[in-house]
DNA sequence: CGTTACAAAATTTTT
DNA sequence: TTTTGTAACG
């Protein structure tokens, strides 16, 4: 469909609303060709004498450059101090930075411990860390003591500071704990309570925590006049060097503070893997650790940019190549998709100007299927993979994507029905497992008995505690003396009830002695641990899930010996300081552990989590306008241009079909009867546009003959009433006495007017 | 305690 | 855009 077209369908729908979405849209096009191309460093050797030298000293490792092409060779070998690496997707990019570190390491002999090698998540950090260590096999020794800048931003801030002397001066000390955000608005309600504060919007503290930092703003919302807020903080902020905990932005910014004292050895190289996510925070992080004598080599790729509502920045590849003077390389070969599939996404993007180059067959063009709503396309679905079953194609290769958590629900619900095999992409959360949340409450009470949330935490715990939420104990932890611990006074508070548990009273005994008669003996196994703190008879020792939770209890412990050990150099007191703290960091690898299942069948997948992963189908679900961009976001073209770059991300996990859908008769609000707009740049030859043949669509034709006439009266709540005038496919005309002809988009009819009956 | 007015949320999520 | 939630007021 052409943009004529477009413009045309949408002026005779007579809604200032597509005429805005259609401005914007076309605005985008016109910033398209307003992007600078920035200069692109082509590579000018194809490296064979390098890799030939390295092969001579070490042939494995030379026979690891050998199978780069010429892009990723010359990204790996061109000796610039600073680096951007402009990665196109599926180009590798993972690859590359593997082996640019394999060869700073083992060609130019930078230690590794020479080395910060950032990333966002856990699952690229520990990715990278396995492919060095399982290629130096049994020549890893000590492995992670020198790998120890590899890692998540977060758990690099907090290593940094946990080591730095200046730790003290900021008011912490080491081994302290990091709080999520629902163990900070915990913390927040205790203080309110303790303190007796008079606090509005209780349940958005969090948010306005930030807005405050950001803009020392205190009034939200409906507020006339400043609540105690601000008292809030300030306690806060004390509280936490008391109880010895910070939060996930303290991390960062205390992090930042440190490094700004200039007591830090400068690395040598500073790596930085999906640098389009950076925020400003993050950005400031990398430029502290930065010596005068660091290179700096980060990689990304802008057109992946999904996470602006994060602080992600736009352009912010272009804004540090002028700030760092860095050399800008490309790795532009897609290795993943199809060539229709890769020209189909790439016409959605701005600033890509021409550097996507596919390596791959032509393949099939993209279907673009219509379907009555999303209950008839979930059943095509399942269809569709029942005949993939029949054919012994294994569902593991396919995905459903979806731009909301909402949509997967419909198709969930069917696909149990019909008994699909599906897997679904949410993470696991911590708290959501409460006996993990139970377990580390009491271990951090066992290596800080003054740490307040944790010691009521532990007995108002709602599965495992010993009594319901009470004010009376929250504040009598506040008149308590300084020789007094936290746990001390849950001891007494729970000893002066008329029928105290005896089970807890036992608990919190053992974990007073925990420090002095535990951790230090030769003892520290799970099954040593869970007597020693009387754990079992707090597990409900009677209940069918026993042996979970001593399961789920055994595997955390386990995780946490391996990450003490680690610390060698720390005794074993501070060491399980250090390995709590990790706990929130990397929750993912206490939760499951062999408990989880092996996934098999179809990925139920947001868009966003599908970021990094690749299938060899791909279904993309609801694609109406008003879902692709999502409806509140059809304002503002940053948010469009992120929108589009959501349905680009989608498009390229395709290895080789990609199928969209969207529906004539959209259920969800605010939806448009028609597929996203985006859709429309990409040219027909690529697009294969199909209906569902179905028996739904007819009957529902009836359905929608049978609930509007021609003639029936009608009111709308602004204009009052009116007269139905035309009925088409999916157009209602209205004529109304006070202003005249309107139409609604029949999506929209039965939520706007009132039928009324004569 | 009920009513009114109006800002914020809706949508994505890692640490 | 509509819906939801909260403060403020009587």
């Amino acid at each position: 469909m052409s943009y004529k077209h477009l413009r045309s369908k949408l002026k005779s729908s007579n809604t200032n609303k597509l005429d805005q979405i259609f401005n914007a849209f076309e605005a985008e096009g016109r910033a398209l060709k307003e992007q600078n191309n920035p200069n692109i460093h082509h590579p000018t050797s194809d490296y064979n004498q390098e890799i030939d030298d390295i092969k001579r000293l070490d042939h494995k490792l030379g026979l690891t450059f050998e199978r780069l092409n010429q892009h990723q060779r010359h990204a790996v070998f061109y000796p610039s101090k600073n680096t951007i690496l402009s990665a196109m997707v599926g180009s590798g990019k993972t690859t590359v930075l593997i082996a640019k570190v394999f060869y700073l390491h083992f060609v130019k002999n930078i230690p590794f411990d020479k080395m910060v090698v950032l990333t966002f998540t856990n699952k690229a950090a520990r990715e990278i860390k396995e492919r060095i260590t399982s290629y130096l096999g049994d020549k890893a020794t000590q492995i992670n003591e020198q790998l120890r800048y590899f890692g998540t931003f977060h758990s690099i801030a907090r290593q940094i500071l946990n080591e730095h002397p200046y730790l003290i001066d900021l008011g912490f000390k080491p081994g302290f704990q990091v709080m999520d955000e629902q163990e900070k608005q915990e913390f927040l309600e205790r203080l309110i309570i303790q303190n007796n504060l008079s606090i509005k919007y209780i349940n958005q503290l969090n948010k306005r925590w930030k807005k405050y930092n950001e803009t020392n703003e205190i009034i939200m919302g409906n507020m006339k006049s400043e609540d105690d807020f601000e008292e809030l903080v300030n306690l806060a902020e004390k509280e936490k060097r008391t109880i010895n905990s910070m939060d996930f932005d303290d991390l960062i910014g205390l992090c930042n503070k440190t490094l700004s004292q200039n007591l830090f050895n400068a690395p040598d190289w500073i790596i930085i893997d999906e640098f389009q996510d950076c925020n400003e925070d993050q950005l400031s992080l990398i430029e502290n650790i930065k010596g005068v004598d660091s290179s700096l080599f980060v990689v990304g790729d802008q057109n992946q940019s999904i996470y602006g509502w994060r602080g992600s920045k736009e352009n912010l590849f272009q804004e540090v190549q002028l700030k760092w003077n860095a050399t800008w390389l490309e790795l532009p070969q897609n290795y993943r998709s199809t060539e229709n599939i890769l020209s189909a996404a790439e016409s959605l993007l701005y600033d890509n100007n021409g550097s996507l180059i596919a390596t791959r067959h032509t393949g099939q063009p993209i279907d673009l299927i219509r379907h009555f709503d999303d209950q008839q396309e979930a059943f095509y679905l399942k269809e569709q993979l029942q005949t993939s079953q029949k054919e012994n194609v294994s569902l593991d290769n396919i995905a459903i994507l979806f731009r909301t958590h909402q949509q997967i629900k419909i198709v969930e619900t069917i696909f149990k029905q019909s008994n699909i095999p599906y897997q679904l992409g949410k993470k696991d959360d911590l708290h959501d497992k409460p006996i993990l949340v139970f377990f580390l409450k009491v271990l951090k009470v066992c290596i800080n008995p003054n740490d307040d949330d944790a010691s009521l935490g532990l007995i108002f715990d709602p599965t495992f505690g010993a009594m319901k939420h009470n004010k009376s104990i929250i504040q009598a932890l506040n008149n308590r003396d300084q020789n007094t611990t936290a746990l001390n006074v849950i001891f007494q508070q729970i000893s002066k009830r008329k029928n105290p548990s005896v089970e807890h009273i036992t608990l919190l005994q053992q974990i007073d002695k925990f420090t002095k008669e535990f951790i230090n003996s030769s003892k520290t196994n799970i099954n040593e641990l869970l007597d020693f703190l009387n754990l079992r008879n707090i597990l409900k020792p009677t209940s069918i899930h026993h042996q979970d939770y001593v399961t789920a209890i055994s595997h955390a412990w386990e995780q946490l010996l391996i990450f003490m050990k680690a610390q060698s150099w720390l005794d074993s007191i501070s060491a399980l300081k250090v390995a709590v703290g990790q706990v929130v960091l990397e929750s993912s690898f206490y939760i499951n552990g062999r408990i989880k299942e092996k996934g098999n069948g179809v990925h139920l997948l947001t868009i966003h989590a599908s970021k990094g992963l690749e299938f060899d189908r791909v279904y993309i679900a609801g694609a109406n306008t008003g879902i692709i961009p999502l409806s509140q976001h059809q304002k503002g073209s940053q948010n469009l241009k992120e929108e589009k770059r959501l349905l680009f991300v989608a498009m390229t996990r395709g290895k080789n079909n990609v199928e969209i859908g969207w529906h004539s008769q959209p259920s969800t609000r605010n939806t448009e009867a028609e597929p996203s707009y985006f859709l429309n740049v990409i040219p027909d030859s690529l697009l294969n546009r199909k209906t569902t043949g179905d028996q739904k669509k007819t009957t529902a034709n009836n359905q929608i003959s049978d609930e509007w006439q021609i003639g029936d009266s009608v009111r709308h709540k602004k204009y009052g009433t009116g007269v139905i005038s035309e009925i088409t496919e999916t157009e209602l005309i209205c004529s109304f006495k006070s202003v005249g002809e309107k139409s609604f988009s029949m999506a929209f009819a039965k939520v706007l007017l009132v039928k009324i009956e004569s």
